[in-house]
DNA sequence: CTCTCTATTGATACTCAATATCGTTATCTC
DNA sequence: GAGATAACGATATTGAGTATCAATAGAGAG
């Protein structure tokens, strides 16, 4: 499905072996992953390529569908298995809205949560919050053993809570 | 849909207009629902208290299709609006698992979160831990104005953890 | 008790995200 | 290059949940 109607979109994400010339930034974090995905045995092919360029350019948290939309030459099965692999190499995480709607975003750090502002969708990481010992302690207390958990924090960020 | 079929199965469930015979505890929790749903203009029907009176019996959470399948006699949407109708009275509280799958179970209190079984399923409501303020504070501190989140811990619960 | 109004129901069709299938293609190793 | 096979893409399928709409039944009025 990569073919001759996309040379043009591939030509600013496809990589340029063998050159040192400029490239933008973005190819940079794509070519990062691409290497931690290389060192855990996942080949290195265009449409991947293309899932993690299209997600990384993606300003806050996107669809499985934005993703497609955004790829109309890479096949929709690609775009899921993609981002499932993304996910379970940690080098995107999962999100989830009010709404129960999942989203994705690449991951910036390790385990951590997330501020979803209502108003124009951003995400932020909360950062400073030391949650999981207090929930792993109150756990504990009743006998509970944990393992993990799931948390997301919804409001306004700073921007749209002034406005 | 409620018909000859079902008489049995009604039999067990329905009210006792004008009677003081002994019924089963369980009758009295969904009494106590229904003439909830009453004071806020909702009428007390047949499929109505045999959806409640299904999820009441439940052990553990469940699913929407399990109450379905619990309930041969009521048809699926009168299932999924029943529910729909029990979350937003707050008398029933939706669980979230691991792999995303959304349960459902009779809320004992108002806002409270559940530590999940992976083992056995079971959910136990988390106490004496005061994560929101933490997290409204920590929020705040990133200029984030939290005004809700979802929160849901798993791992084992005691009885699972110790076998 | 009967009537009327309308909330509620249930069969069905439908939507939408996500996965499974499977023949074809492209990547990596030698 | 050549072979083995991971990965791809078109398509079909699944499954949870919702929408539709004619028929039914609860609740209050008379």
């Amino acid at each position: 499905m990569v073919t001759i109607r996309c040379i043009k979109m591939l030509a600013s994400n496809t990589r340029h072996k063998g050159h040192n010339h400029p490239r933008p930034r973005s190819a940079a974090v794509v070519d990062d992953i691409v290497s931690q995905l290389a060192d855990l045995g996942y080949r290195d092919t265009e449409p991947r390529r293309l899932v993690i360029s299209a997600a990384a350019a993606q300003g806050r948290p996107f669809t499985a569908e934005e993703l497609c939309a955004a790829l109309p030459c890479v096949g929709r099965a690609t775009v899921y298995r993609g981002l499932r692999l993304l996910v379970e190499t940690d080098l995107v995480c999962r999100v989830l809205l009010e709404d129960r709607e999942l989203r994705y975003q690449l991951s910036h750090q390790g385990h951590h949560h997330h501020m979803l502002c209502a108003v124009c969708g951003a995400s932020t990481d909360l950062a400073g919050c030391d949650v999981e010992d207090a929930l792993r302690e109150a756990a504990a207390a009743a006998g509970f053993q944990m393992s993990g958990h799931w948390l997301e924090v919804y409001g306004r960020c700073g921007e749209c809570s002034s406005a």
